[in-house]
DNA sequence: ACGGTGGTGTAATACTATTACACTTCCCTG
DNA sequence: CAGGGAAGTGTAATAGTATTACACCACCGT
């Protein structure tokens, strides 16, 4: 009984404006899968906040994924965290620390990357950039202090291209 | 590397059982600079907001700080943002944004530098450590994504020197 | 049928951060 | 020396983020 919406609910026709996470059903087909190799079940409430993720662009707060998901019928805060988590485990969803929000990801993550979060100050808008240099020099401040380095957050707060470019 | 000099400050309260980042005075000493300087006041809730900070390893949540400065009068959360607004804009205080916590700094930082903060998962201790290799990658990965870089965040979780060497 | 693992729904609570307002202090200037 | 304004304080209330607890249910392997 595990999600069999899902299906018809795709962002389609032309999306919105820009749409890097156009393809909705591909990410949900990723979560799936994560699921299915560790046995766990791929519920409905997981596929609901994945795809709501996955249509925005934006990072959204826990409590403003809570309020699309609360029609037809309320949903409480600490369900949607449950997805979260188990959306970040399987690499579909990261956490943007400095604004403590969530967000899609359609990147395939590899051990030891290291990628950077660009977040536009002015639309909020984030891109994601892997860069073996920020790896290279994570690497080498670790070994100089002797730290044992398991995992990175890097966030880049700025200006987009699309902003810069387009006066309000 | 941070300065490790065995160094014994005096404590106005109680004291405390290992010697921190190198010197409480000196931290103040440069608060009250960064305040002359913008000719704002250097008051006695911003001085001992950093003192109890300076004086701890460890980030503490702005409520701790609050609990700690609640002797022998109640102190109000509120006070406490002010302060550590003032003190990060000194550049005496960050925030660790993965814990939601503060912690004092006894560098000087420097515009376009990109600082690693190195979070010990099983002491919680951190250790800050500019890198050129990261800033570089941080200017290339924004560069190449046409993104006006302003305010990097990078924080590392990982296991220090210490506990790695010293099992519980 | 049974027991165990994992998810759901609900309520309550803990933890983090901000807004509002009345009052004060200090400094500048007229 | 009065007046005004920038900045800080103390207090209360509130907003926003995240977790714990528990009873119940669904699935799976025995
Ligand atoms: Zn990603
Ligand atoms: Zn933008
Ligand atoms: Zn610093
Ligand atoms: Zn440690």
């Amino acid at each position: 009984m595990a999600g069999e919406k899902a299906h018809h609910e795709r962002c389609e026709g032309h999306g919105h404006a820009h749409s890097p996470h156009s393809d909705v059903a591909a990410m949900i087909e990723r979560a799936r899968a994560f699921a299915a190799a560790r046995k766990l079940p791929f519920t409905e409430m997981r596929a609901r906040v994945l795809t709501v993720l996955a249509r925005e662009q934006k990072p959204l707060t826990a409590y403003e994924i809570t309020d699309r998901l609360s029609l037809p019928k309320k949903v409480q805060a600490v369900q949607v965290y449950r997805a979260l988590d188990f959306l970040q485990e399987a690499g579909c969803v990261h956490r943007l620390a400095s604004k403590a929000s969530y967000f899609a990801c359609d990147h395939e993550h590899h051990p030891g990357e290291a990628v950077v979060f660009m977040v536009c100050s002015h639309c909020g808008t984030v891109q994601e950039a892997p860069s073996d240099l920020v790896a290279q020099g994570l690497h080498g401040a670790a070994e100089h202090a002797g730290f044992k380095p398991a995992h990175p957050i890097v966030e880049l707060e700025g200006e987009c291209a699309r902003c810069a470019s387009n006066p309000l």
